[in-house]
DNA sequence: GGCATGATTTCGGTGTGCCGAAATCACAGC
DNA sequence: GCTGTGATTTCGGCACACCGAAATCATGCC
């Protein structure tokens, strides 16, 4: 069991934890992958057979050490990937993701390190995700949720999450990016959105955006 | 239908014919790529349908244009790739074809040719093979297969056959690489050999190695 | 023209990864 | 404690790419 759809799914698993730490469920990994909740339990039932994952039936999922080292070595594929794509071909960060999630089953071991250490070993990719050393080492900064950042904190952006690439290029046309700096102004009462300082600009968030930005604490 | 499978039936049938001109049999084909004759004849009619091949039952198979055009993109990815990992990666000319095999599929359009381009649009891979142009252009050099030369012919090498891994770790060891000027000097008596001047070095070639390497007309 | 032979095709079957529909379960609210 | 509800699992089935064994064919030789 080290399928391509073995590696997603792990991929997935471990995706859901990375940033906020509750485990995942069946139908969220279904809707994650795009995939049927019946196609789910039953590779769910595999990954477990393989050690990759522990489930008790109507569980939550989730990875063993096995199955989390699989994990941490897919997303330093992924993000290696996306992050040459940006750097040596001219790939805008919203377009990355699907090349990377095809080409990261099909490198070895030996051209994947290859392309990193071409690009200085990397730490973060496009968007801010570290990136895993080829040991497995995982070095997460810092950060808090835009959405949970009290009024007055300011910080750099450290990630910002590449889920939805429409939202990437409106941030982009904003403005906001790595490393920009952002200054929590406060709530606009009845909106649901976050006044947000950048530079000399202020920007009205909604909650969609103030889920996807973190902040270094 | 437009399976990686397919890629590759279409890239083993193009291969046959590239350098000698013979339809090619479902058995050769089965064998070129590994797979049992009943798999080959189900593909087959599969491509068929698809309008990629002409076959009609127990003949040979043939690409139509389609199933060319096909082909012609397959091949310029596996050599683009091939060239790359030479150039860019430090792999040795015997280690690049499996890697390649794989990647032909995982790579877009977009992301080969940024490639291609950033090699400067090779026209030949590392074993001489000719590289497809974007477009589908193919140039072939006018060449000599050292088995068919005659006495006191000279030229470059233009190109060696990248079957045999083993038969290239050697070749490289002999000095005999793309560009270099080899004479031939006559056969052996009853050795079935032929006796090859390269530089101020004389080698003797089996029949396996003179069915390998082409020189320049 | 008949026949042996090897190549080709047909046939039944496998493993993987997927699906929708039906059955089952956990748990929250009463 | 019962029950309704939504999540989860089970079940039957499909597409793809492959296999070995059995049947069929084309051909070349007598
Ligand atoms: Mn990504
Ligand atoms: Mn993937
Ligand atoms: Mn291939
Ligand atoms: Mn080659």
């Amino acid at each position: 069991m080290q399928s391509t759809a073995a590696e997603d799914y792990v991929k997935a698993i471990y995706h859901h934890t990375e940033w906020q730490p509750e485990p995942i469920t069946p139908s969220q990994l279904a809707s994650r992958l795009g995939l049927a909740n019946s196609t789910v339990t039953e590779m769910v039932k595999k990954l477990a057979a393989a050690g990759l994952v522990r489930h008790r039936p109507y569980g939550a999922v989730e990875l063993t050490d096995d199955g989390r080292a699989l994990a941490v070595r897919q997303v330093r594929r992924h993000r290696v990937v996306e992050t040459w794509l940006v750097e040596r071909h001219g790939y805008d960060w919203d377009e990355v993701h699907d090349e990377a999630e095809i080409l990261e089953h099909a490198l070895s071991d030996r051209l994947l390190d290859s392309i990193a250490r071409s690009l200085g070993d990397p730490e973060r990719d496009p968007h801010g995700d570290p990136i895993p050393a080829a040991d497995g080492t995982v070095r997460r900064p810092d950060a808090v949720l835009l959405a949970d950042a009290e009024v007055g904190h300011a910080g750099a952006v450290v990630r910002i999450s590449d889920a939805d690439p429409a939202m990437l290029r409106f941030l982009a046309g904003a403005g906001v990016a790595l490393d920009a700096r952002l200054t929590v102004l406060g709530q606009k009462p009845y909106s649901g959105s976050i006044q947000v300082r950048s530079g000399s600009t202020t920007i009205d968030v909604g909650p969609d955006v103030a889920q996807a930005i973190w902040l270094a604490a």
